[in-house]
DNA sequence: CGTTGAACTCTACGTTCGTTGAATTGCGGC
DNA sequence: GCCGCAATTCAACGAACGTAGAGTTCAACG
């Protein structure tokens, strides 16, 4: 019965891993996270991760690299007018919430942003590259970069309500309920 | 030289504690904040902080407790119409991230949510009970409820940004600016 | 079929943490 | 001035953590 060294067949464990480790840090959050913890799920041990990724703070930032293509929640606006861009904001931003992959991403920079420094640049660095960029020219506003980030700061709410504090009103509110009610206040932003 | 015992003087150290205890916790988060750092930081012993509270989790709740009246935050808006009503809430909301004190408490309350479920309880039911509560009756609406939990995502989205994530747009805004361009959407989820 | 390197585990180290129990010193009432 | 209780420190515990190093098994290629 051999317990140490390699096993048989093509390896997968690396992608468990990630997967896994996603998960863990979008539950949680950094700070709260064990490297022990994500070993056990993957049923792997601790020191496997650190051969993979060299420490928790690198297998954290490859967990967290690039999974969520935030253009891809702006991409085709600009042909649209503000309301309907609005729209399709929010819908886009609540689908990505919903899908188990990209949710965890999310959530994960925005838990491990509040008790970690690194965490918190990431998520800041994430923010202007790729969402306000999109976003602070869609409106011909002066203060274009201060209204983007209001609407950031909307939907960052939206799901630490839903997801996090795991509100009641918010949590049962459909997608469609939710666009309804805030795409308008994000087109108030953009106009 | 006595290094142990009681201290000479009626002492304040109890209130210190909670002095330091709110601010580490609303800096870092109720798992990233270690009792050892508190007590170094009142130039006392760990022990004596479990002594006063129990546990680290006794002096999490101690620190955090009903230090912010949130009724403060919508009293003598009934009289007021929706417009009016938005800005003052909207304005009252900045001043209290303002002062340091009750900063500490509402930072404290969502950095700890994200990693522990039980301050995102605590974050929850003070949400329900305060907040809600008075907002929910301010409109007519069906979806009340939903409204003004969207509201009070916006405001938590904008503590976020300027406080945890600190993007530069929303750091750098004066207060007056946040007003002027907040309080319209409030409004707009109030009427 | 032998070798090399990748995939994996074991053990163990040094820290840090929350918490405990006993000891020491001062305060206030008798 | 004595006594009980409050305030405080000390030393230590067991657990959990991140990580390092050495060892074992397998796959791929010559």
């Amino acid at each position: 019965m051999s317990r140490t060294g390699r096993r048989p067949g093509a390896p997968k464990t690396r992608e468990d891993i990630l997967v896994a480790a996603r998960r863990a840090f979008g539950d949680r959050g950094y700070e709260a996270t064990s490297l022990r913890s994500i070993a056990d799920k993957v049923h792997v041990d601790p020191a496997l991760l650190v051969h993979y990724f060299g420490s928790k703070d690198g297998l954290f930032l490859a967990a967290l690299e690039v999974t969520v293509r935030p253009s891809a929640l702006f991409s085709g606006l600009s042909s649209l007018d503000v309301r309907e861009a609005a729209e399709l904001i929010v819908g886009r931003y609540l689908a990505v919430l919903d899908q188990e992959q990209t949710r965890d991403v999310v959530l994960g920079l925005v838990r491990s942003a509040v008790s970690s420094e690194r965490a918190a640049t990431m998520l800041r660095e994430f923010l202007l590259e790729e969402m306000l960029a999109s976003l602070g020219t869609l409106t011909g506003h002066p203060d274009g970069q201060l209204r983007a980030s209001l609407v950031v700061a909307q939907l960052i709410g939206i799901a630490m309500l839903r997801h996090v504090v795991k509100l009641d009103a918010v949590v049962r509110a459909s997608n469609d309920e939710l666009v309804s009610i805030v795409a308008p206040v994000i087109e108030g932003y953009l106009r």
